[in-house]
DNA sequence: AAGTCGGGGCC
DNA sequence: GGCCCAGACTT
């Protein structure tokens, strides 16, 4: 066993590096694409669309190139497809301001859309050996344990403290890029919410294994209630044909995507929608049951649907096999699929 | 610094 | 039913 920190981290992520199918080819492009799937989503979620995608869109100006709504399709139900539109809009700017090469410095990085501190750091550390710390949830976790960081996770003293207390990694003889990677896998599998400290190569470094405060690490801030949300959702039809509307951002959920009329207390989709009717609507489907329920952060859905004889002006008319690749969001998967149910409707 | 934005897996 | 996750962006 070595007798400081950075060459035991060395040690163990030479032995039990995860070799993940995305990292067997890497390039920075591979990276960014697979940096950009994995925020805010598990591994197993993303790992099947990610492969696709790399498939269908191998380089930086086949991207570019490509259509937002073939890209929209490939994060269907993964949530946050601003992140989508993001990486289309980047990789247009990286083929015209920067000869479609991606850059390797943090500072060129963290100017392109969606590219924020944690993704810019890895890129630049893996890609361009600059030594820079990433801070993702992983390194958090075993920065704050390791040091018992007394900062809420996302403060700026703590991203000071970590930084410096990080120096030890970067300054190692270790790649930069490794050290970013060695940390966050040593949070994904020994320093989880519930950590492993008997398994775990650094425990007679760790000031939380020594003090047995590993679960007032790391500190955070008080939690948001969950807001209750009744939503109505009018479905409209002509045929074989649903009437549904583009949310300009106007409604609170979903912006940007194609939502069926809907009442949200005071907030209508579409915009225009009569408001004498609203009140009616409203008490009619007091008496309804709940079709669907869906939570999106901090809040919980309660989904009554209903249907409408008649249709709206304005909107937009496609049949069920339509709407189930136009429509990203689980909400409206969930939604189609009940439509699909003859007995319900 | 706090709020917003999806969704699913896990306990 | 709450917590958490390979965060970025706006306010």
């Amino acid at each position: 066993m070595k007798d400081n920190l950075p060459e035991r981290l060395q040690s163990w992520y030479a032995h039990e590096k995860h070799r993940y199918e995305f990292r067997l080819k890497r390039d920075i492009y591979r990276t960014w694409i697979t940096e950009i799937f994995l925020q805010q989503t598990q591994i197993n979620a993303a790992k099947e669309k990610l492969k696709f995608f790399l498939a269908t869109f191998p380089t930086v100006t086949s991207l570019a190139q490509g259509d937002i709504s073939e890209v929209l399709q490939c994060f269907q139900g993964m949530g946050y497809y601003t992140r989508a539109r993001n990486m289309h809009r980047a990789a247009q700017i990286i083929v015209k301001d920067h000869h479609a090469k991606i850059p390797t410095s943090y500072t060129a990085l963290k100017k392109i859309p969606g590219i924020g501190h944690y993704t810019a750091a890895m890129l630049a550390s893996i890609h361009g050996k600059e030594k820079i710390l990433a801070l993702d949830a992983n390194h958090v976790r075993v920065l704050s344990r390791l040091y018992e960081i007394p900062y809420t996770a996302h403060s700026q003293s703590f991203a000071d403290a970590a930084r410096k207390y990080a120096e030890v990694f970067l300054e190692s003889t270790m790649p930069p890029g490794d050290v970013n990677e060695a940390l966050m896998q040593w949070g994904q599998i020994i320093c989880t919410k519930t950590p492993k400290c008997s398994i775990c190569f650094a425990s007679e470094f760790c000031k939380s294994f020594q003090n047995n405060t590993q679960n007032l690490y790391p500190q955070k801030t008080k939690r948001v209630e969950a807001v209750l949300v009744n939503w109505i959702m009018l479905i409209y039809r002509y045929k074989d044909k649903y009437q549904v509307f583009f949310n300009d951002g106007n409604f609170p959920f979903l912006k940007g995507e194609l939502l069926f009329a809907s009442i949200i207390d005071n907030h209508i989709i579409p915009k225009n929608f009569s408001k004498k009717g609203i009140n009616e609507i409203i008490r009619n489907a007091e008496k309804l049951p709940v079709d669907i329920h869906h939570a999106i952060t901090h809040h919980k859905i309660a989904v009554k649907l209903m249907e409408k004889k008649h249709t709206l002006p304005n909107g937009d008319f496609f049949t069920l096999d339509e709407l189930q690749k136009k429509c990203h969001s689980s909400l409206m998967q969930k939604v189609l699929k009940q439509l699909r149910n003859p007995k319900l409707f």
